[in-house]
Order: structure tokens, then C-alpha cells, then sequence
RNA sequence: GCGGGUAUGGCGGAACUGGUAGACGCGCCAGACUCAAAAUCUGGUUCCUUCUGGGAGUGGGGGUUCGAUUCCCUCUACCCGCACCA
């Protein structure tokens, strides 16, 4: 047997077990069960190539959740597949000439070989890869079904364009005026795009989030920021030319303000405005300048020190209250063309941009809000001759029908005047924009449609899906290897059989991520998706694991999945997460020579205070730790870890340095401790070989009891810190209980069959946490049953009753000492044993005290004189 | 600019609903075993101190309370998200 080894030997234990486990399927999913059903998810990984920590700790805590719940007795579903589209295939065809394909299938199969030896309960009977035809077939007949209902329109729009991938990007995959993993400047073109109309749920998808009360509060707030939710107004302004005659359609602007309308002193509508490009057509001027704002950059440092621009049209816009008032219009290149209406008014006194604007262009300022507690005319004053706009609350003044009214009474009462004259409507409007899935990529789902000439887009017929990639493509330059592609293209038009072209996009890799988990339901399932019953079944996911980048993106579309799905018949469901945790990412310190260069930590000698590169003892500077990343090159390569230390050395050490959700910074002596530990398991473990399985005697010494109180506080704490996520804690609990099981004095009455109790125990607890050891232990005392199929130890709640406690003695607040006293000591008994205390008599010098606090079973704090 | 979060020993972190601050671990110190080292075991480890005792202490300042890491106000530092959203 194994633990006659004198170190614990993880190699041939890790094996033995993962393979018993897959021989006896342990972690396949019951198919017909009475059990409540358990579904637990990891978001699943893009196939890079090789495994790195963040993968080890997300699949880690997954695992833990899996094990647990298992044991405690549900039909657990714990699959795993691959996001396998995406531009780093497309690269490394570019770079390194093989096919997308054939790169992706092949990390796939690497990475399957190193999720392995992790011993995930998984149930790998259920693996999806997104990229094969099964499975993006259904995607295609889904995006149909989205046409079919008016959730996926055509349309040409400015998009944001990458000039380095060579693709369209969504709004939420621009981060800072640039490519989410190009980098590079993002610019604006005019192109045919689809988009998936998430707008339509934008209301539904904001009031859900308050459903969602397993979701971090962070997570909630991105959500519902992103959506955007704003009251105001649609106002209309007749237009009137240079000339003077007036024209036919009103300019509509949108605003939050209605109640500083007699404030205005201009509109200004967006570059890309329809008016802006019929007015350009007559004046070279204006074009010149709408061109110029085209070209604008939209990074952080580009829009903070932009200068707000303007071209005034000579157009005079009717103010909506008073249509002998005129105001100027220009084309501003502040105005967004995709909020609101692409056009706005603008207040000088009550809006920051407005007042710059103003200034520029020397437009009247008119204060017509003012704080309460002021004197309007003082503070109207003061605000028209600064370059501050006032935004805070207050009361209309200058306003004629609306003064004297606060700032909400005002919107309320300019909207009612607006919408009696027929010139305004009160509105929401939301931030969210439309999804544009449209990417000019070969690795990704063809978007199953066809060009006619005559037809427009047709939908390619459900009988000649799925549209399949080719796969004799090019890479050899830049762009969509799809539209250069000599016949792929070229099909007949399914509505009138003349000559048609294939839509040559693909869908965003969000498309594949945003069912994934539906399909998993019924992951073989030929002629649909997933089948309805089956997904309604499982899901929602009862704990969704994933990093917080995620928030956004992922996360907001899976959502609007499920109502656009629940639309046309799929499923009836709209919340598909129903617990979701972000853990922090995977950190180390970084480390660089005097001219800058990375080290490796692997290449790094520490000197005392210094710390040296081995290779050629040059100096090095420790930096601060980051999130491990190739490019710092602080990264431990998780293989190394397994092949040193072994799997539950490694899970041991990402579940007990800090809480899931932080980050945890990775260390060599972390990792080390963790080791120590599993051994020092192992050879409690081996002290017990030799008790004899036998009962728990019903009286024991009173030190042997005490341990066997420890043994059943510990089951009831530890299964509770694991369902609240507080890993680290019940590591802690199981630490403390090994210390108090080792030094527990043998030669006692009942001691043996209290540590074999104990060991038996801690079996049991590590088992979510270091599977292949607690079977070990579990095995070599005796114990037939696999641990992966036992149930959670239970406790005795009449043993975690203590007939002692300590009650801590203070003197005004000051700890002055501690009595041991019987649990049924009453609130007498207590303040006559803290007053008889030396401590306390020396406190109070003589003097009675002022006042006596008896706290029950916790604390006496005597207030002294 | 707007929104949110965090702050506890040398380090990671505990502390349930206001009730013994520093559990558990890392590191360090001392000792045992050893020719020696590794491993292991035992003890110590918030700081100051005139040390059988006393004092201070949870980012700074203030408040509520018999009692505050916990509640309130305020300031500071760092981190995250959004960003010309009218």
C-alpha cells in the first residue's frame, strides 16, 4: 500500500484515482434521477494552447462547488467544452501557415491531455467544441429564427472599424478608443452590417438584474450602467433656411433637461446626422468638416483634449415655447449620431459641453436654474459670466410658466406643456445600442445568407444548412479569406434561382458564447439546439464561475439570448444564471533588469535583500505583482506545478491564500506550504493504519471529547464556508482540526477511536478540495465506497454544544482578564466571579462600581467611577 | 469628470447580527534530531515599555455607544468600471 512510502507519493496516487474515477464514471451526470437537479459551470476556454493559472483556479473553484454539491446529494451537471472561434487561429495562420482548424483542434486535444491530471469531476461525456459544424448549425438556424421575429436586421451603419484585424468591433469590445485586443485606434466606416436587436429587452434586461441576487453587486452595477436607463424628451424644432422660408421636417432633438429649455441658445447635430449630409452636399465647407470629424480618434486622450468644434449651417431652428425665437444650428463635433436622436439643444448654464461650446462660438449664456437658498439674480450673474455650468438641483427662475418650480416639477410641467402643443414627447432612452455580429473573419460561424441581386438578403433554406467554412483558404494576406475565395461565394439565389453571392461574414465569437450552456443540456441532440425540456431541466445554471471581464460582454448578451430564444419557442426562460461568482485573477511579481528587460521568476535568485538573474547575475528590481502575463513574463507554467507538487498541492494552494474573489499572488513558498501540509495529512493519516475500525465510545476523557466536539464543529463549519465561497476559511477550520487531532495524547481513554474518527473526517472534508488524497486516506483506512460517491459527513448537533465558555472581563471597555464558567451560568453568576477578579478589584481601587454590562454567554464589562 | 470598491502584524488573510483584534498559513527567531544539510518536531513572533506589570493599536481625524475592524461624518491613498450618453 501506497502510504508506506515515507513522503506521500502524488504521482502514482493522482493517476490511480483519476483513472478509477473515469473507469467507474463517476462524475457523469445521472440521466434519470429523483435527485434535485445541480448545474455547475466554469465559462469555457478559448483553446490558445496551453493551460495557465487562471484556468487552474476557475476550474478549481468549479470543482470544489461540483464535489460538494454532489455529496451533499444532487444530480450535479459539471460539463466542459471549447470556445473554439476566435482571431488568435487566424493568426497563427497567418504567421505560422497551418490551417485555423487544424491549430484549434489540435490545442484542444493539448489542453484536454493538461485539464486531466487537474481530477475535475467532470462529465466529459457532454464535451461541445463551438467550432464544429454540429454545433454552429444550430446557430445558424437561430439567427434565422431572429430574422424571422425581427431580432436580427440589416442595416448600413458607422461602425467601429480595426484596422489591424481588419474587422468590425462591438461597442463593448472598444475599450478606450481601441481594439479590445489589437490595441490599435479604432475608426469610424460606413458598412452593411447584421445586428441583433438586444434594444428591444433593454428595459427587460435592466428590471431583471434586480432578480439576480446570487450575482456580485459589481457585476449588477456594470449592467446597469451599460444599459443606460434615462428619462426626458423628445422636443421638435421647425427649421428654417438661410433664406428664412421655413422647411418642411422639424429638427428632433433629445434631452434630460426639458426644464432649461428657456436656457437654449443653439442645437447641434452629430457629423453623421442625415440633415448634416444633405446640407453638406451644397457646402463644401460643411463637408470638409464632417470629414474631419470622421477622422477623430475617440481614445480617452483624443476626446479630453478634443476642442469642441462647430460649423453653423445657417439654418435657424423655431424654439418649441416661443416660435418667434430662433436659435442657430450647427454641426457639432460632440453630438453623438447613435444616442438619443443625434441632435440636441444646448443650455450653456446648466451643461459643461454647452458653456465650451458657447464660449467658442460667443452664443448667449442664460442662467434660468438657481439653488434655492440664493439669490437668483446673484447667482444667475455670477454663472453668466463664468465658464461654469451649474447642474446641481434648484428652482426655474427666467422660465416664465415653469418658475418657482424644483427641477423635477419643471421636467414634468415642460414635458405636459410639450406634449399639448404636439412639438415634445416625454421618453426613456437607454445607452444600449443594437449588437453588430458581423465580423470580416474566416474563423468564425458563416452567417447563413445569400446577396441577390434582385431579392436582397435571402435566407439560405433550412435544408442546405449548415453553411460550412471552406477549407482551402488563403492567409497569405490581410483580410476576409472568405471573399476572395474563387467559387465559395457564388451560389444560386434561393427565392428567384438567378445568380446570388454568400454573405461572407461571420458572427461575433459572443454568438457561439451566448447558448453554449443550453446546449450542454443535450449536447449530441442532432436536429435542434437543444431540447426544450432538457434545458428547462437544468437550467438556469445554478452557480456560473468566470473572471470579472466577463461582466459586460458575455454575461449581458447570454442574457439577452435567453429572452430572444424564449421569443421564438426555444425555451421558456429568461435569466440563465441563477448564481454567478467572479474570482480575481492569478498575480506574481514582476521582475526587471536596470535596462528594463523582463525576467522570468524561474530565472530570478533572491540574495538576501537583492535579488539577481541566475543566468548572468545581473541586478534585477522586484515590481509589484501583476496579473501573470506573457508579456511581463511573470507566468508559472501550471504543468511544472502539477509534475513538482501534484494536483491537490496546487488546488490547495489557490483555495487557501486568499478569498476566490481577490486576486492571489502566486508564490514558490506558498505553493511549498501547500505541499507540507498534504504530507503532513498523509502521515496523520498513516498513524491511524494500525487502530481497529470500532465505535466512537459514548465516554471518553474529557480531552478526547473536546477533539471529538472539534471533529463535529468542524463538519458543520466547513461544509458552510464552502456554500458561502469562503474556501479559504474552511481550509483554515480543516488546518485547526489536524493540529488538534495530532496532538491529540493516545494513551487516553477512547483517543484511538476518536483520531481514526478524526482522519476519517478530514477525509471527508478535504475531499472537495484535494480529491486524490482524501480517496487515498479514505481507501487505506478501510473504506470500501469511492469518497467521489459518498455523501458529506454529518454532525452531531448535540456534540457542538459546549457546557463551558470563556467570558472575557472588561473594565471600561478594557480586557482585564477571562473566567472559564458553565454554560448555565446566569447573568448574576457571571458578575459575581468578573467583580471577584484581582484584575478588576485593582481597576476599581475601592470604589463600587458605576455600572455592570452582562453580556450572556460573550462578556462583563464594568463601568468604573 | 461620473459611478463603485478597498485599506487589519514583515506578508496572505480571520473576526458570525456592535462584545476577548490578529484564527489559519507564509516568513522569521530559538531549541530538538543530525557529522552536516534537507525533512520533521517543540516553543516564540502586532508595536512600545521602567516587563510577576503597564500602555498603544484595524489608513488619518471626529462622532454615536458601557463597548467600534464592524455604525455615522470627514479627509487621504490605492484599485476597478464607464466616459463628449445631452
Amino acid at each position: 500500500m501506497a502510504l508506506q512510502e515515507e513522503r506521500y507519493n502524488f504521482r502514482e496516487t493522482e493517476a490511480k484515482w483519476q483513472n478509477t474515477w473515469a473507469e467507474q464514471a463517476c462524475f457523469k451526470t445521472e440521466a434519470n434521477s429523483a435527485k434535485p437537479k445541480y448545474y455547475v459551470l466554469e465559462m469555457f476556454p478559448y483553446p490558445s494552447g496551453r493551460l495557465h493559472m487562471g484556468h487552474v483556479r476557475n476550474y478549481t473553484l468549479g470543482d470544489v462547488v461540483a464535489r460538494y454539491k454532489k455529496a451533499k446529494g444532487f444530480n450535479v451537471l459539471h460539463p466542459m467544452g471549447w470556445d473554439a472561434f476566435g482571431l488568435p487561429a487566424e493568426n497563427a495562420a497567418l504567421e505560422r501557415g497551418v490551417h485555423p482548424g487544424a491549430w484549434t483542434r489540435q490545442n484542444i486535444d493539448v489542453m484536454r491531455d493538461q485539464f486531466k491530471p487537474l481530477g475535475l469531476s467532470l462529465d466529459w461525456s457532454r464535451e461541445i467544441a463551438s467550432c464544429d459544424p454540429e454545433y454552429y448549425k444550430h446557430e445558424q438556424k437561430m439567427f434565422l429564427d431572429l430574422v424571422k421575429a425581427g431580432l436580427a436586421y440589416r442595416k448600413e451603419s458607422w461602425v467601429n472599424w480595426d484596422p489591424v484585424e481588419h474587422t468590425v468591433l462591438a461597442n463593448e469590445q472598444v475599450i478606450d478608443g481601441k481594439g479590445w485586443r489589437s490595441g490599435a485606434d479604432v475608426e469610424q466606416r460606413k458598412l452593411n452590417q447584421w445586428f441583433l436587436k438586444i434594444t428591444h429587452y433593454a428595459d427587460d434586461l435592466l428590471t431583471g438584474i434586480d432578480t439576480l441576487d446570487r450575482w456580485p453587486d459589481k457585476v449588477r452595477l456594470m449592467q446597469r450602467n451599460w444599459i443606460g436607463r434615462s428619462e426626458g424628451a423628445r422636443i421638435f424644432w421647425p427649421l428654417v433656411d438661410a433664406n428664412g422660408t421655413d422647411r418642411a421636417e422639424p429638427l428632433e432633438v433629445y434631452t434630460t433637461r426639458p426644464d432649461t429649455l428657456f436656457g437654449a441658445s443653439f442645437c447641434a447635430i452629430s457629423a453623421h446626422h442625415p440633415l448634416a449630409a444633405e446640407l453638406a452636399q451644397n457646402d463644401t465647407g460643411l463637408a470638409d468638416f464632417v470629414a474631419e470629424c470622421s477622422r477623430a480618434g475617440t481614445s480617452t486622450a483624443a476626446v479630453e483634449t478634443a476642442e469642441k468644434k462647430g460649423y453653423d449651417t445657417g439654418l435657424k431652428a423655431r424654439h418649441p415655447f416661443k416660435p418667434d425665437w430662433l436659435v442657430p444650428v450647427y454641426v457639432a463635433n460632440f453630438v453623438l449620431m447613435d444616442y438619443g436622436t443625434g441632435a440636441i439643444f444646448g443650455c450653456p448654464a446648466h451643461d459643461q459641453r454647452d458653456i465650451d461650446f458657447a464660449r467658442k462660438y460667443d452664443l448667449p449664456v442664460r442662467c434660468v436654474v438657481a439653488p434655492a437658498d440664493e439669490d437668483p439674480d446673484v447667482f444667475s450673474k455670477n454663472i453668466e459670466s463664468n465658464n461654469e455650468a451649474f447642474t446641481g438641483d434648484g428652482v426655474a427662475i427666467n422660465s416664465e410658466f415653469l418658475n418657482g418650480l424644483r427641477v423635477d416639477e419643471a421636467k414634468r410641467a415642460a414635458i405636459e406643456k410639450l406634449e399639448g402643443l404636439g412639438n415634445g414627447k416625454g421618453t426613456v432612452q437607454f445607452r444600449l445600442r443594437d449588437w453588430g455580429v458581423s465580423r470580416q473573419r474566416y474563423w468564425g460561424c458563416p452567417i447563413p445568407m445569400i446577396h441577390c441581386e434582385s431579392c436582397g438578403p435571402v435566407a439560405v433554406p433550412d435544408t442546405d444548412l449548415p453553411v460550412t467554412l471552406p477549407e482551402d483558404v488563403t492567409f497569405d494576406k490581410p483580410g476576409n479569406p472568405l471573399a476572395r475565395h474563387p467559387t465559395w461565394r457564388n451560389v444560386k439565389c434561393p427565392s428567384c434561382g438567378k445568380d446570388g453571392l454568400r454573405e461572407t461574414d461571420t458572427f461575433d465569437t459572443f454568438f457561439e458564447s451566448s447558448w453554449y450552456f443550453a446546449r450542454f443540456c443535450s449536447p449530441h441532440l442532432d436536429e435542434r439546439a437543444f431540447d426544450k425540456d432538457e434545458a428547462m431541466k437544468w437550467l438556469p445554471v445554478d452557480q456560473y464561475i468566470g473572471g470579472v471581464e466577463h461582466a459586460i460582454l458575455h454575461l449581458l448578451y447570454s442574457r439577452f439570448f435567453m429572452r430572444a430564444l424564449s421569443d421564438c419557442g426555444y425555451i421558456d426562460l429568461k435569466e440563465p444564471f441563477d448564481g454567478m461568482f467572479t474570482q480575481g485573477m492569478v498575480c506574481h511579481e514582476t521582475y526587471r533588469t536596470n535596462d528594463g528587460a523582463w525576467v522570468e521568476p524561474g530565472d530570478v535568485r533572491r540574495d538576501g535583500e537583492n535579488a539577481l538573474r541566475v543566468s548572468d547575475n545581473a541586478p534585477v528590481n522586484v515590481g509589484r505583482s501583476e496579473k501573470m502575463s506573457k508579456s511581463k513574463k511573470n507566468t508559472v507554467d501550471p504543468h511544472r506545478i502539477i509534475e513538482t507538487y501534484g494536483a491537490d498541492a496546487a488546488r490547495l494552494f489557490m483555495l487557501s491564500d486568499s478569498p476566490p474573489e481577490r486576486d492571489l499572488e502566486w508564490t514558490e513558498s506558498g505553493i511549498e506550504g501547500a505541499w507540507r501540509f498534504l504530507n503532513r495529512l498523509w502521515r496523520l493519516a498513516t498513524e491511524a493504519l494500525n487502530i481497529p475500525d470500532g465505535p466512537v465510545p459514548d465516554k471518553s476523557d474529557t480531552a478526547v471529547l473536546t477533539v471529538e466536539r472539534q471533529i463535529h464543529r468542524a463538519i458543520a463549519t466547513v461544509g458552510d464556508d464552502i456554500e458561502k465561497f469562503r474556501f479559504n476559511s474552511a481550509v483554515a477550520r480543516i488546518r485547526e482540526l489536524t493540529n488538534a487531532i495530532a496532538t491529540l495524547d493516545r494513551k487516553l481513554d477512547g483517543a484511538d477511536a476518536v483520531y481514526r474518527f478524526g482522519v476519517l473526517s478530514v477525509a471527508q472534508l478535504i475531499n472537495p478540495l484535494m480529491p486524490h488524497l482524501a480517496e487515498e486516506i479514505w481507501q487505506s483506512l478501510g473504506q470500501t465506497t469511492i469518497l467521489a460517491k459518498a455523501p458529506w459527513p454529518t454532525f452531531n448537533p448535540a456534540l457542538l454544544e459546549e457546557n463551558t465558555f470563556t467570558l472575557a472581563v472588561q473594565v471600561n471597555g478594557k480586557l482585564r482578564g477571562t473566567i472559564t464558567m458553565a454554560t448555565d451560568a446566569d447573568k448574576s453568576a457571571c458578575e459575581i466571579a468578573a467583580l471577584a477578579l484581582p484584575a478588576v478589584q485593582k481597576q476599581l481601587a475601592g470604589q463600587a462600581p458605576r455600572k455592570v454590562i452582562v453580556v450572556p454567554k460573550k462578556i462583563v464589562n464594568i463601568v468604573a467611577a
